[in-house]
Parts: structure tokens; sequence; C-alpha cells
RNA sequence: GGGCGAUUAGCUCAGUUGGUUCAGAGCACCUGGUUUACACCCAGGGGGUCGGGAGUUCGAGUCUCUCAUCGCCCACCA
């Protein structure tokens, strides 16, 4: 045999593994005649790298992928990215800015010639990243949302809806991303509170010399975009100023004071500035009063000529510099500390502007309903079921979509225009052949093609389509579609998750997929968010390179389940690592024994017997994890029983003394137990389940773990179950009775049991006897009816045993173990009684219930005898 | 302001339709252990009034109400 290292050493097998398997091309799906299995990857941002949400996220996938795979599925896993509009957009601008080129000096289509440039050097990093993993995902079909077919997908489906009604253009206020300079949808903005200051400026009354009313307001620098102060009709302190006009300080225009209920009467001073231009509420107002919009900002943020003053400084710089301008005329009042709550672009930080323009919107009612009642009736199922309250809320109000970007990276909208009149059409051509019906005169150089591209969204929600062609033709859709599952953060439940939905019924008229597992999010130890920043995010790579892949993959899967936060600790990575080894190590035990030709040892027949049972019993526990994705539950029961029960009870029981051989029958049943094993685990940790299912015994080719059979769960003999652990408490009192005596681990003891009957009468299972002398190092085991007076007892599996010992013996230490033992058995065999003396109880609690009771009842009466006699005797 | 969820051992969490003394797992902790698969280990041990209170029931960690604390989502706050 060749030698095996002591230590599990990942690096020698992960790659070797990978690269197999793919050359084997088990990761590659076509349609066939077995059912399929398909998943589609969220895909991970194009310029992005591997973090720790993308490490939870994809091996949960691919822990699904292969266990399907094994249950003899037809996995389709298909991989891909994003093109990620904005941020990749902003990134490209930032290495442009690095190098000294500015954006706006560029024509469009060298910009786009950068951003492909940047796509092609960073775009593959993340997939690459993705096989350390061990991502079985079919390579062959990776897919990019800005890809030919994608591409033509979104542009499609954008006509879709623009000829079913569904897409309409509006001017807005909206949500304006300063720095990328585009708008954004309402879930592109994160709200934080953050400190700032409430500022009281008081605005001169017109045609008076020292009349004044004051303003409260967080936003001095937009007071050249008001258009009037409002004030609350009912509000006293206000009432003469009806019909007057006030003077907006420092450019003293005139603008008139209004009544309107919108303004709260204790806020501030009562008194509400409105800039139409700038605050969602005070273009409402203007609406109402008919007041004229001035838009004081530029797209970039800074004070637009229509400021008059400050004209081309940035937004902050100006709400800085206006304030001595107005203390210097003695118009601000005064200073508040206040928190306010701040909206920030997702993707640049930056703090969004309400702005008024003109957008291409996506009108939602319609498209949510089939949606939401897919996810109330479960056709849809999430797991865990409590985010559909989520789902419900946000459905239930849902808003308009907002899908024009202002930027270039994306897919441009297939939108023309000839002055005021709109031709939506995939192509330009088609666009042409409509807009020669208006203007019959016209040729293509006369329309416009609209600048903007749209939400990166556009592309995601077809993605469970198009990742199987479904614009283009039927035969991948009609196997693959809908797929069975999504794997996904919670997070982007109404970004993405939702809108899929809402695509898959309005394109395909059916689900885009069964069931959809919910992730948490990726914490650190602390409960604090994962964020660069912090810098508490772990080096993904260097994780694998530490623990090994199979380790990374036990650390994140025995702590996550679904929905609930994954507080991340290295030390489970360590764990999984160890536990790697320690199924190493328990490969080499076996490997390591020399098969003799001697008969089977009873106790060999039994721990069979008995491991094969309890492991019947794992894998339908595991099966069962699985259908309700409590992932972390399989792991933690897998863990339990290979380290526990496979090498701490069974390998023990049937290791043959050291230097001597074990027989045929019973390393053969190890070796088909430990390759049942490997098989089951091997959705968890591929690398090393296929390293070993090799060592176990010699395979023809094609013969590999990840394409073998997963065991069929048989039904599993409980009683034996049962009695083993009665067996198993009295080995373990013996270890008590050696670590609480300061015995050796092999003094060899005698172990007695009180009985009428010989021992092998009482333990008639075969082998029980010969596997508690070998596992609790017994020179014998016997049964007596009088017990010797030196020596130690305890109670195990309902009797009394008795381990003779030249030992001094406190009696009074002695005396209160046993008294505290018969309170307990006192108890709980009163609690019993009661029970039994209830009437209703007996009557109404179900039969198993009650014989259960009675049974207890017996054995808690039989254990107290047992007790007052020891008790008794060692008072004598 | 509207909604959702949580509270079980020092920490992170299981606990499936109320029914074995049901209070569990992993980690952490404590004691002992080195030739004999593994110190990335072995054996053993301690530790919880299931957030507080009330109720329903023969029976409540599990169901109802209430209070407290925490978390999250949505809306919005001049």
């Amino acid at each position: 045999m060749k030698e095996i290292s002591s230590k599990y050493v990942p690096s020698e097998v992960e790659d070797k593994w990978y690269g197999h398997w793919k050359k084997k091309g088990y990761f590659h799906s076509e349609p066939d005649q077995r059912e399929p299995y398909s998943i589609v990857i969220p895909p991970p941002n194009v310029t992005g790298i591997l973090h720790m949400g993308h490490m939870l996220n994809n091996t949960v996938q691919d822990m699904l992928a292969r266990k399907a795979r094994l249950d003899g599925k037809n996995v389709c896993w298909v991989p891909g990215t994003d093109h990620a509009s904005i941020a990749t957009e902003a990134k490209v601008v930032k290495m442009l800015r690095e190098q000294g080129i500015k954006k706006s000096d560029l024509s469009r289509d060298e910009f786009l010639e950068y951003a492909m440039k940047w796509k092609e050097k960073y775009g593959g990093i993340i997939l690459k990243q993705l096989e350390k993993l061990g991502a079985s995902c079919d390579w062959e079909r990776t897919a990019f949302t800005m890809d030919k077919i994608r591409s033509e997908s979104v542009i499609q489906a954008f006509c879709d809806l623009y000829e079913r009604g569904t897409l309409y253009r509006d001017y807005r206020i909206v949500n304006w991303d300063p720095e990328a300079q585009t708008v954004l949808s309402n879930e592109e903005v994160i709200y934080t509170e953050e400190n700032g200051s409430l500022y009281h400026i008081k605005y001169k009354i017109e045609g008076s010399s020292d009349e004044y009313i004051t303003i409260a307001t967080t936003r001095p620098e937009t007071i050249m975009g008001d258009s009037a102060i409002a004030v609350h009709p009912d509000d006293p302190k206000y009432a003469e100023m009806k019909g007057k006009r006030a003077l907006v300080p420092i450019i003293n225009r005139s603008i008139p004071i209004i009544f309107d209920d919108y303004v709260e009467l204790d806020f501030g001073s009562g008194a509400l500035k409105v800039t139409p231009a700038h605050d969602i509420n005070d273009y409402e107002i203007g609406k109402r009063h008919n007041l004229e919009t001035i838009d004081v900002l530029n797209a970039n943020g800074t004070i637009s000529e229509a400021g008059e003053i400050l004209v081309g400084m940035d937004r902050f710089k100006a709400r800085k510099a206006i304030l001595p301008m107005l203390e210097e005329i003695g118009q601000l009042v005064k200073t508040k500390d206040y928190v306010k709550s701040v909206g920030r672009s997702e993707r640049t930080n930056s703090i969004v502007e309400p702005r008024l323009s003109l957008q291409w919107y996506v009108e939602m009612k319609a498209l949510a309903q089939p949606a939401l009642d897919a996810v109330e009736n479960d056709e849809v199922t999430f797991f865990p079921k409590n985010q559909k309250n989520l789902y419900r809320h946000w459905m239930e109000n849902i808003r308009d979509w907002c899908v024009s970007r202002q930027l270039w990276w994306g897919h441009r909208i297939p939108a023309y225009y000839y002055n005021e009149d709109v031709y939506v059409a995939a192509t330009s051509e088609g666009a042409l052949a409509k807009a020669k019906k208006d203007h019959p005169n016209i040729t293509i150089d006369d329309l416009k093609q609209d600048e903007d591209v749209l939400d990166t969204w556009c592309s995601s929600w077809l993605w469970p389509i198009t990742c199987f062609q479904g614009f283009h033709s039927r035969e991948e859709m009609d196997y693959y579609y809908p797929t069975s599952v999504l794997v996904t953060g919670w997070d982007i439940i109404f970004l993405w998750v939702a809108r899929m939905i809402m695509a898959g019924y309005e394109w395909e008229g059916k689900r885009p997929f069964k069931d959809v597992y919910f992730t948490g999010m990726v914490k650190d130890e602390k409960r604090r968010k994962m964020s660069k920043s912090l810098g508490n995010s772990p080096d993904a790579l260097k994780l694998i390179d530490d623990f090994g892949a199979d380790g990374v993959r036990f650390g994140i899967m025995s702590s996550s389940p679904a929905g609930g936060d994954l507080l991340f600790d290295k030390k489970l990575c360590e764990q999984g690592r160890n536990f790697s080894n320690k199924i190493w190590n328990a490969l080499r035990l076996v490997k390591g024994w020399e098969e003799i030709d001697v008969a089977q040892p009873a106790e060999n027949k039994l721990a069979i017997f008995w491991i094969s049972q309890k492991l019947n019993e794992i894998i339908a526990s595991v099966e069962s994890d699985f259908k309700q994705y409590r992932l972390s539950e399989a792991t933690m029961t897998l863990y339990n029983f290979i380290w526990n029960d496979f090498c701490s009870w069974y390998l023990e029981m049937i290791k043959p003394p050291y230097g001597e051989g074990i027989d045929l029958k019973s390393l053969q049943s190890t070796v088909e137990l430990f390759e049942k094993m490997v098989i089951i685990l091997h959705p968890l940790m591929p690398f090393l389940t296929e390293e070993i299912y090799h060592l176990l015994k010699e395979r023809s080719d094609g013969d590999d773990c990840i394409i073998s059979s997963y065991p069929n769960i048989i039904a599993v003999d409980k009683s034996l179950l049962k009695s083993m652990v009665g067996i198993q408490s009295i080995i373990g009192k013996v270890r008590d009775v050696r670590a609480s005596n300061g015995l050796k681990q092999k003094e060899e003891l005698t172990l007695l049991v009180e009985s009428e009957q010989d021992v092998d009468q009482l333990y008639k299972t075969e082998g029980a006897i010969e596997m508690i002398e070998k596992l609790a190092f017994l020179a014998a085991f016997k049964s007596t009816q009088s017990l010797p007076h030196d020596g130690v007892s305890f109670m195990a599996d309902n009797r009394k045993f008795f381990i003779p010992l030249e030992l001094e013996i406190n009696i009074e230490e002695e005396i209160d173990k046993i008294k505290k033992e018969i309170s307990y058995a006192d108890g709980f065999l009163k609690s019993v009684e009661k029970k039994l003396s209830n009437d209703n109880f007996v009557n109404g609690a179900p039969d198993h219930v009650v014989a259960n009771e009675k049974k207890k009842q017996v054995d808690g009466i039989e254990r107290l005898k047992i007790l007052n006699e020891s008790l008794k005797k060692i008072k004598s």
C-alpha cells in the first residue's frame, strides 16, 4: 500500500479533480430523457471579485447541484456575469480619470471601447475564482448580460412592453446621482440617518422695511430656486401674511406666501420654503399652486446659471459659502443640529439629488398581480417562507419602475425620435419603417436614437429566460424552464427576485423557478456587515488556501440557516479543515488494516449492523433536510455522524488490536460504508470525497464520486438503535469511573451487573457483551446476585452496575450521590403517576402517549427499587 | 408613521401538526490523557426558570393576550 500522509493536503487534490471533472464533461448538460435540474447563477458584477457573499451563495448552489446530480438528474447550472451598468461605468470613469482622460472628452463609441477592454481584462476573474470553490457550473454555457443573445432579448422585451402599452415616458422628480449623472430607481437609493444642520433664515416681506418671515431649511444653497413660502392655513402666527410676498435673500426675487396644509405647524418656524425643482414634496405643492420651477443645480450637482449666485460651485461648497453671505445681511437667524435621513446612491455612494427629468417608466401594477399570486399560493415557494410577507407588502404597494439611465455602458434604449414623435423598434430600420407612416419623406439620418441605456435590472429580470435563449428558440426553454431553484440574498428580493417572477409570467406565462432559497447576509462575528472600509471581509481565496475549499465550504454551510445572517468566523473554516483531516485519517486507518483469514468477531457483526442502521437514519434525515433547504442542519448531521458515530464509535468497535489484521467481511463492509458515507458528503465537500472515493477502491474509468448514485433510503431498525444507546451508556459510565477515579485508560477492570440471570441472558443482542468488554477495556463482564463491598457502582441502561476496586470509598459522598438519584427518580415517578391518575389525561391523551407513560411508570418503580436497595446496602 | 420578525447554555443556533425527564447541537470552558488513524487528536465533565407576566389545556419551549428589549423592511421628516 502506498504511504498516505497523516495530514490531508487540499492543494494536492483540488485542482486535480476539478480538472478531471471538467475534462470528463460532468458539468455540461444537454437536454435528454432525464429529469432536468436547472439553476441560473445570480450573475456577479463583471468587474467584481469574489467576496464572502458569493462564496455563500455559490456553495449553496453547488451543494444543491451536486446533490441533484447524485440523484440522477440532468443538472444544468448556468454561470454568467452582469454588465452592472452604473457600477462598471463608474469604475471605468475612475480608471480613465486616473489616466487623465475625462469621460466628457470621449465619444460614446470611444468610451465603450475602453469599457469593453476593461471587461475583457477583469470580467472573467470572478468566474475563475468560483472554480476554486468547486462550483460545478456548465462553463460551456457562460452567459453575459450584454452578449449578443442577452442584448437582443433585452431590446425585444423593451419593444414588447412598448407595444403592450406598459412603457411610458414622463417628467418627474427622480433620484439623481450627480456623480454618475444618471437617474436611479427607488431601489437603488440607500437611506441612512446622518448629522446635519437646520438653518433658520428670514425672508423680508416685500414692501416693508422691517417685517420678516422665518423659514427653516437643511438646504440653504437652494434658496435661489424658491418659488414660494408656504404656511399652514390654520396657523395664527401667519394669518396676516395672506396675499403678501417675500423677497428671496441675496437675490431679492419676489415670491408669494401661500397656504398649504402640507406644512406642519410645529416644525421649525412653521414656514416652509418651497423649491419645486429640488424636493419631491415641494414639487407637489408647486403643482397645486401653479408655482414656477427653478432648477438651480446642474446635472453634476453644481449651481446652475439659474442660481444667479455661486454659479458653478458644488452644492455642498455652496451650502457652506452661502451661510456667511446670509449672516452678513443679518438674515441667518440660527443654526441647529439636526439628524436627517440622507439618500445615497447604492453604486457611487454620492448623495442623491431630487431632480426633475424626463425618463422612461414601466407600468408595474398589471405585471405585479400574477407574480404576487404565484408567491401567495406557493407556486413559487420561498425558503424561509417569512420572506413572503416582505414580498407581499412591496408588491401591493409597487410603484412604476424607472428604467432609463443616463449612461453609456448598457443596452441603449431602442427608442428613436423625430422631433416630438417617438418610434420604438429593435433596429433603426424598424423605427424608420414606423416613422415613414407619419412622415413619408424622412430618412434614417433624421431619426435620433435615445442617448440613454436601460437599467441593469432590465437584463437581470429576464435572466432565467435568456440563459436558455428564451427570446430566440424553444428547444432549451421547453426542457430547462422553469428552473428548479434560485439562490440569492434577500436584499435583492425587490430589485431582482420579484422582477424575475413578473417577467416569467409576462413572457412565458410560467414561474421562472420553483423554489427560492434566500441566503442571509454575511457578517463578521460582531454582527457587522462585511465591508471594504471596515476591513472585516476576509480574502476568500486565501481562506481556500489556508483551509481547503472543502474546509471553507463546511465553514460557510455549518452556520448559515436560510434567511438568517451568516456570522462568519474563520474558526468555522478551521473546523471544516479539521473535519477533512478527521475523515482523511479514518481512511488511513482503514487502509492500514491487513486482511486476515479469521472468523468475524461477534462485536464486529453487531457494529456493522448498527452503523448501517445509523447511516440509513442519517440518509433519511439529510434527504429531508435537502427537501426543506435546511442545509446547515444537513451539514451538522453529517458532521456528527461521521465524527462521532463512524469514527469515535464504529471504527473503535471494529478496530483490531495493534499489529493484528482484520477479517475480510468486516473490512469489506467498512469500505462499503465508507463509500456510501463519502457519497452523501460529496455535495458539501466534493474534493476530499472524490479523492477518498478513489483511494478506497480501484475504479474503472468514469467511475467517479461526482456521478455516482446517492444511496437509497432504507427502513431503519429502531429497536437495535435503541439497545445500542444502552450499550453506549454502559461504556460511557465505565469510562467515567476511570476518569473520576484517576484510573488509566488501559487498566483492565471487571464489570459486574446485579442480576439473577447470567449476563449473556441479560444481553441477548449478539456481540453486545464482547463490544462492551472491548470498548470499556474490561477483563470481564459478569452478573452477580450480591455485589461486593469495595468498589464503585452506577446505574445505566436501567440496571445497576458495579466495578470492584481497591479504593477508599467516601461513604458520605456515595450516599449523597445515591440520594440525589433517588430524589430525581422519585420526582420522575411522581410526575408520571400524577399524569396517570388524572382521568382527563388517561381519557384525553392518545393511546401511545398513555402507554408510554405506563412504561415509564414501570421502569421508574424498578429503578427506584434498585436505588433504595443500594442505599440500604451502603449504609449497612 | 406603517408593517414584519426575533428573544432557548458564555457564543451561534436546532427544537417539525402542543405529548417520553424534552430542554438539544456545534463552538467555547473545565479535568485527565503522548509509542499503537488523527494534538487539525482522544476520554470524561459542568452549564439554561426556554425574555417578564397572564391565559387556554389533562399537559405549553411549542397556542392566545400583554409588557419589555432587539433586529429588519417600507414610507417620510422643511
